[in-house]
DNA sequence: ATTAATGCAAAATCTTTGCACTTTC
DNA sequence: GAAAGTGCAAAGATTTTGCATTAAT
C-alpha cells in the first residue's frame, strides 16, 4: 500500500513560514536548518548548494535569504562593509567575528550582561541590539 | 614684519598623523574635525565638501576616509550592508542607529556596562567591541 | 628633484531587477 | 489555469584601482 511522502522537515518549515516549498527553497533550507546554526554569505551558500548538486541561481539565493529573513527564520548580521552575513540563529545572542578569516561565531545572550542600557530617545523603540566582539589573531 | 602662517588646526592634525596636508585633506579634515564628532558616509562628505566649494573627487574622499581611519583619526562603523559610515569619535563608545533615517548617534561607553564578557578563544585577542542599538520609530 | 597625492574613468564587488519561463497550488 | 517563484543577464550601487597629472617636501 501507498505510504505518505517521506518526512521533509524543510518543506514543513517552509509551509509554516508561509513560503512555497519549491525545490530551491527546500535545498537551501536543508543546508541551513538541518543541523546546527549557521552563518553564511549568499556566495558561500550558493557555492555549497551547487556543490551539493542543487541547481540554484545566485539571484535566487539572495532572494531566498531575504525571504527567510523576512519570515523570521534568519537574521542578517552586519560585520563587514560590502558583504552580508545571514544567521540561522534568530534568538537573542551576539557574535565573535574573526577578522582574519571572516568567520562568525555565536555568543550566548547570557554571557554578555548589559547593565545600564540607555533609554531610547522619545518616539523610538529599540528594535534590536547587536554586539560584535571583533577578534584578531595574536601573533606568535 | 612677517607673521607666521595663520593657525591651521587641520594642517597640524594631518602632520601629526603623518599625512601630507594637501588642500583636499585639509578641507575634509576641517569638515570632519573642526566641531563636534561626526558620522558620515563617503557620499555625504563628498557632497558637503563640494557644496563648500572644495574641489575633491569622490575617489579622494574614499581614500582620505580610509587614510584617516588607518591613522587612528576615525573609525568605521558597520550598520548598513553596502554603505560604510565613518565616525570621528575614536574613543570607546557605542551607537544608536536610527533605521528609518540612517542617522548614527554616539552612546557614551559608560552608559552601557558590560558584565561577564566572554573570554576570547585561544590564539585571538579582542580588537574591538561594537554595540549597535537599532532604533525604529514608534508609530503614533 | 623626489616622493606622494589627486582625479578620472574604468573595473571590481556585491546586490537587485525585469521579464520570459517554469513550477506550485 | 492562476499565482508565485526562478533564472539569466542586465542594471544598480558602492567601493577600489591604474595611471597620467599635479602638488608637497
Amino acid at each position: 500500500m501507498l505510504r505518505s511522502r517521506p518526512y521533509t522537515r524543510a518543506a514543513d518549515l517552509l509551509k509554516l513560514a508561509g513560503l512555497r516549498p519549491t525545490r530551491q527553497r527546500r535545498a537551501l533550507a536543508r543546508l541551513l536548518f538541518d543541523d546546527e546554526n549557521r552563518h553564511v554569505t549568499a556566495e558561500q551558500l550558493h557555492a555549497e548548494a551547487r556543490h551539493d548538486g542543487a541547481e540554484v541561481s545566485l539571484a535566487t539565493v539572495y532572494n531566498t535569504l531575504h525571504q527567510f529573513t523576512q519570515a523570521g527564520l534568519m537574521r542578517e548580521v552586519m560585520v563587514d562593509p560590502g558583504r552580508s552575513y545571514f544567521d540561522t540563529n534568530t534568538s537573542e545572542h551576539h557574535h565573535f567575528y574573526y577578522e582574519d578569516t571572516g568567520r562568525l561565531q555565536d555568543i550566548p545572550e547570557e554571557s554578555i550582561a548589559l547593565a545600564a542600557l540607555p533609554k531610547p530617545p522619545l518616539g523610538t523603540a529599540i528594535s534590536r541590539i547587536d554586539i560584535i566582539v571583533r577578534l584578531s589573531e595574536t601573533p606568535r
